[in-house]
DNA sequence: CGAGCTTTGTGAACGTGTGCACGAATGCAT
DNA sequence: ATGCATTCGTGCACACGTTCACAAAGCTCG
């Protein structure tokens, strides 16, 4: 039972792909695919086979020439490089329209990313209840923070609130934050800060629309893989 | 009144920049503020100025040497490139939890975006009204793409109806989608996706987590700049 | 056991993105 | 007018990411 720490370092593009790989990979094993290529990984996860190959190099050599990966213990393989192996609570600020949309989805849990606690500034939410979770006073952040050893926390308040609800997550203990809020966050460097910004989802859409149409010669080329969040 | 085509192809990385910057500058000229360096916008957008100057010198030289950039035309000259000019109707398939939260989120209409339409299979759900706009079945979406010359579609259904949903858009005429649910599409080169996944940026967070703690022998060093939907 | 087929793992070439460093242009003060 | 301080625009070098192409390794079958 290998528990070795992670040799190299791995790029962040890779990074950013192991988590659909890794999604694949567990649907294969529902299906009682006990082998999969990296022909085949590639065409389900709509990406090349040599980076497939490339990728989970990054993890060992885990593959059988002339045969393929075998799909549970790729999956062992990936989970702990992405630090899967237990749960991570996640604290979510803002109990709002989207703040309860994610409570109220079940798959936070089921992923391993349990919802440790709702908090919000507006005495009147506090006490509902979202998703099976209690809405607390964002003055108790630091106590859920500590108690239930929170490491990553989710803004989901309107824009002006989202950076004093960052800076109460760092000042909480928080290193990690997934932002949905369309401002840039001032944070410490250690912090690690992904965003969710649907407009701008939306406004590189609309590019490549007004490209299409009002398009002076040419416009779409590649168009192929779809393109997803990442670095 | 320049209304000449684009010139050159914006790099996918400028593209996906240009809707912060176009933001902070929104945000600037509501403070009155006529005129920004390229050092102050990076400084805003928490990226290097030399980028900055780069992403914007592919819309053409706009700036003033020894000056900076005139905040209300390089708005205007980053919404023609976007495409934002005009309105962009979007539909929403889906009025489950999520299509529910975006519907009510204003900020979509606001921005650019107005819902033309939400569709759902179930007919239980049809009839209500979201954010002022009615759920109508899904067998009625060619009809709303149609009437409201609709380009862009959101995929908010559960993960095994999504790849339905995305065939319905395509069918119905639809030419880039939005993707929120955790699955890989399958529609033609020509249609642009694009896809927000959580529990991908939460295993991408739970990654750098586990270097933090498990780490071998380095672990920090960047952190730096958030990192965001993008190629 | 060896031939032939399959599939991995990776070196090398290529393409894209980033950041420095500096010339060129502009504004201002004297 | 001239000089000086400022800031843009961009050439260049480097880092990162992608893809090709092929040797090495394993399986199957006769």
């Amino acid at each position: 039972m290998p528990t070795e720490r992670p040799r190299r370092r791995i790029p962040e593009a890779t990074v950013a792909r192991l988590p659909v790989y890794l999604r694949i990979l567990v649907e294969q094993a529902e299906e009682e695919v006990e082998c999969v290529s990296s022909d085949r990984l590639a065409e389900l996860a709509g990406v090349n086979a040599a980076k497939v190959r490339k990728d989970l190099s990054y993890l060992g050599s885990y593959g059988t020439r002339g045969v393929g990966y075998e799909v549970a213990y790729l999956v062992y393989q990936i989970r702990r490089e992405l630090g899967l192996t237990h749960d991570w609570p996640v604290v979510i600020v803002g109990a709002g329209n989207l703040g309860q949309a994610l409570a109220g989805y079940g798959g936070f849990g089921e992923r391993g990313f349990p919802v440790a606690g709702i908090v919000d500034v507006d005495p009147a939410k506090v006490g509902s209840v979202l998703g099976g979770v209690r809405v607390r006073h964002i003055d108790e952040l630091s106590q859920i923070v500590q108690a239930k050893r929170v490491n990553i926390g989710v803004i989901a308040t309107p824009t002006v609130s989202a950076q004093d609800a960052a800076e109460r997550l760092v000042a909480a203990g928080v290193t990690s934050i997934l932002n949905f809020a369309p401002v840039v966050l001032s944070v410490p460097r250690s912090i690690e800060v992904r965003k969710v910004d649907l407009a701008v989802e939306l406004q590189i859409l609309s590019y490549h629309e007004q490209r299409r149409s009002g398009g002076s010669i040419r416009a779409v080329g590649n168009a192929a893989t779809q393109r997803s969040a990442s670095a």
